[in-house]
DNA sequence: GCGCAATGTCGCCGTACGACGACATTGCAT
DNA sequence: ATGCAATGTCGTCGTACGGCGACATTGCGC
């Protein structure tokens, strides 16, 4: 999933968080964030701690890559995050 | 290019920098921050504004991904940052 | 040796962050 | 309707951020 801004990393961290089963709560502790924050990174609040982001992004499974933008990029069809998570959610998805 | 710090962010942001031959003052002016904070950025200070990171990964030509982690990952090879670059200090690099 | 550009550092100021605790609202099961 | 868990919001406090301007250092060419 291309990160273009703050509400990118919200969504994809509240899509990881609750296709895990995992509340705001017990993310927040698992990466050492107050649940206040972590609501506001969710909501994609642009003014936050980078490493704190960083720490959530790795305690909500999540990996994150950089490298040189593709000099032109048309619509790049991406997995859907069901697809993504599939072996998170449920090992067997097919039938 | 995995991130897992922002080290890493800052390691990236530089040699993107200095791959195209933009000076700090420059990629600050056009990511819209200053150069002091750029310089505290490629040091690896922790406590930045993530959406002014993005801000400067975009005007430094880089691109950030994210996704679920790999259930388990080796060591995964991957290419030099003169590879990743090849296509901006010199299109041909064959031969 | 000299000048120039680039980089790294410091002190100051206005501002918002991040944590905390309490509360209101929402969604779901019974 | 009721009870509970989860989520979103507010006010407060300590703290460091981010921008600015000036300076020291470094690296390069002549």
């Amino acid at each position: 999933m291309q990160v273009h801004t703050v509400r990118d990393l919200g969504a994809a961290v509240r899509e990881a968080r609750s296709h895990q089963g995992l509340t705001q709560a017990e993310l927040a502790r698992r990466a050492g964030v107050s649940r206040d924050w972590l609501v506001r990174l969710e909501q994609g609040h642009p003014r936050l701690e980078v490493q704190l982001v960083l720490d959530v992004l790795a305690a909500a499974g999540l990996a994150l890559a950089t490298g040189p933008q593709p000099p032109e990029t048309a619509d790049q069809t991406e997995a859907t995050w069901d697809e993504l998570f599939s072996h998170l959610t449920g090992e067997s998805d097919n039938g």
